[in-house]
DNA sequence: AATGAATGAGTCTTCATTCAT
DNA sequence: GATGAATGAAGACTCATTCAT
């Protein structure tokens, strides 16, 4: 993972030339995206072959080099693909809710629903792009970050309408939303026990809106 | 990171045989040790060599494999080890406070205090932890798990004194609050700036408290 | 380098087939192979890619292989197709020259002339016929040998005419006239200044029809 | 054959650091390199595969890579290590004769009895060292240019002394001399018949110094 | 005939681990 | 106990060649 992260050219291409070509291309690639993280959960990527992914994906090992510079953009590939789809999803969601407590809801619920419904993925985001200090730092440049921001804007959205507490720093709010959010994802793809992610999230809001007190800040 | 983890014999070495030989092998371990965190906090684990270890620790590469069976051993005593320690810390401290609040702010502090005090070892934490969700899962039995429980009792004991809200799930409560902290020092690790950890202590058991909304739970 | 060589088919095309098909079928054999020489001289053999002589032709990777059978044998036809053409020049131009010291001096002049005009084929022939002796040893047997002879030709014949001293051994005479052409070549290709070869010529025939000694033999 | 050429450490190892480590060291180095000119010269570089080299030199692939730092540089330290023992050898014989024509008989035996004698190494340096023009340049800056120059020595001397004719290109001469003992030693690697290079020393000389011609030069 | 996407065999190199000293 | 030279298994990646279109 010492190599920059370059978007694929696919991220550019112009949705015109979608001939039969473009789009066999375009259905093998994902292919290839959705055995890699399929591989990468299961074995973690450093224990991951090309040679699985490339199996898995019913192609042979020298294919995956006409989609993907190298084994680490696979990886960054796959986490960047999730992220821009789950951000858009979530743009979309939040833009028909007009109060801040409700867009918190919403992104709970958004966060828990896309990550429980694709377990592989949620194990790839939660364990390998944490897996190195510099790629992490790298990626979150990118793309985690857009997601960060938009969780800061609910917070602001609130402080400025008086929902939510003006005196609170938005940074550490937002830390304890994105980290709450991030450990109940973690504890479930650890977890022995087979259970649903979505239903958690009206607890989860509970406690980031009220707090576990009994009693009012001072 | 495919073994399973054995407690390196060291673990239980009787403590009476502690002459001088025991005592200079004992240092020995703590300086392959605490050479492996710089290293691994460095370069992540993968690009970590057991020879770049060596040589800092001021070993022979062989010498290594004296004091731990393999590679991926050595990672896991050191998270082993840094939990350890730091369990033990916040059982003593918060053994002398009497509230529930008072002690989720201790806790929150010490967390901050620690990690803020040792960056190579929360780098190794942050990241390296999460490499792989059968490495994670696996260590989250051993030392974690206690972590978390610890922080349980302080929800549970705070719900039936009365202080925290009873209707909260303490499960999520523990998920907010180690998210919480997670994320704060996982900012902070990736962040260029350089700042304190500790100062955020109040503001994010703020948060935990007593939320980030005006009102009141329903 | 490891298969034998065999003659394209296209040596023995008859060439009362010339209709436009097969005039276009020339064009782009001698287009690739034009190509294939430029290539390698840049890059040398090994480094060099099927692909990069492809798209320097103008046509696709599998194209190629509709007119050479490996990537060897366009190496080796290259070769071929430069001594062949320039032996034939060679005989045209001595068959008019009557004596023998006109004769070697001709053949150098066109030597030089020849590879002086053509730097990428005089690359190729100084550097990637030597590669490997296999090679070498197989293709010396088929068109160097017979460039050898030529000037094993012209050294008899001037023995016999008593224009050349009868004592010497030819095929000694023949290493020193073809070598001295060969090192002077070689020379050019690597040297940084840019000059002229041809005018080397009477310099060379100077040495090798006197030597460098001011005395006589004895 | 991409990378620059950086002489082994080895090269100016102390000879005061000669222990039993050391001299095993020497020795391991050796035979490598002794090895990866035989296999070299049967099969050519590109075809010789690291394994090859190791397994004739009795030792794993591995520890190939302790003494070098690449397969490339396995090549150029064998040529290079020739060169330089091939012209100590040269100044060493050279300095004890006193007239141009003597010494440039003793070089031209000394070429051939050294090449003579080892033809794995004589293959190696007629075929690979022209292997590609980057190297060959390269190389030549380093090692065959002080060859050359060698030979350049000789017949300013000569020219100097009067024993040679003055109104020659010493760089044509030189070009003429390593020419011809280049060429013959091409056709000795090259033949299938088994004859001895060194009996021809005179014979080459001889055209060198007196050349083919009968009469004067004009 | 021409294409170029797909193939998969082939190999250099790395590095955790061992063991003779 | 300590060393560090030696090991050799393992895998990412390249690229000549094929073949369906």
């Amino acid at each position: 993972l010492t190599q920059r992260y370059e978007p694929a050219a696919h991220d550019f291409e112009a949705p015109l030339d979608s001939g039969d070509a473009a789009k066999s291309r375009e259905l093998k690639y994902r292919r290839i995206l959705a055995s890699a993280v399929e591989v990468i959960a299961e074995k973690g990527f450093a224990s991951s072959r090309v040679s699985d992914i490339a199996s898995r994906a019913g192609v042979a090992d020298g294919t995956i080099y006409l989609y993907f510079k190298s084994k680490d953009q696979i990886l960054m590939a796959a986490l960047d693909d999730a992220f821009t789809s789950f951000i858009r999803m979530a743009h979309e969601r939040l833009s028909v809710i007009g109060d801040a407590e409700g867009k918190l809801r919403a992104l709970v619920r958004l966060h828990l629903e896309v990550l429980g419904r694709n377990k592989p993925l949620a194990v790839v985001l939660q364990t390998e792009l944490r897996q190195s200090a510099k790629f992490l730092a790298e990626f979150s440049q990118r793309r985690l970050r857009s997601y960060l921001e938009l969780m800061r804007d609910i917070i602001r959205e609130g402080q400025e309408s008086g929902e939510f507490r003006g005196t609170l720093s938005d940074r550490i709010a937002v830390s304890c939303l994105f980290g709450a959010l991030d450990d109940v994802v973690t504890a479930w793809i650890l977890s022995e026990r087979d259970y649903e992610l979505a239903p958690l999230a009206d607890s989860i809001s509970d406690v980031l809106l009220f707090g576990v007190s009994n009693g009012r800040a001072s």
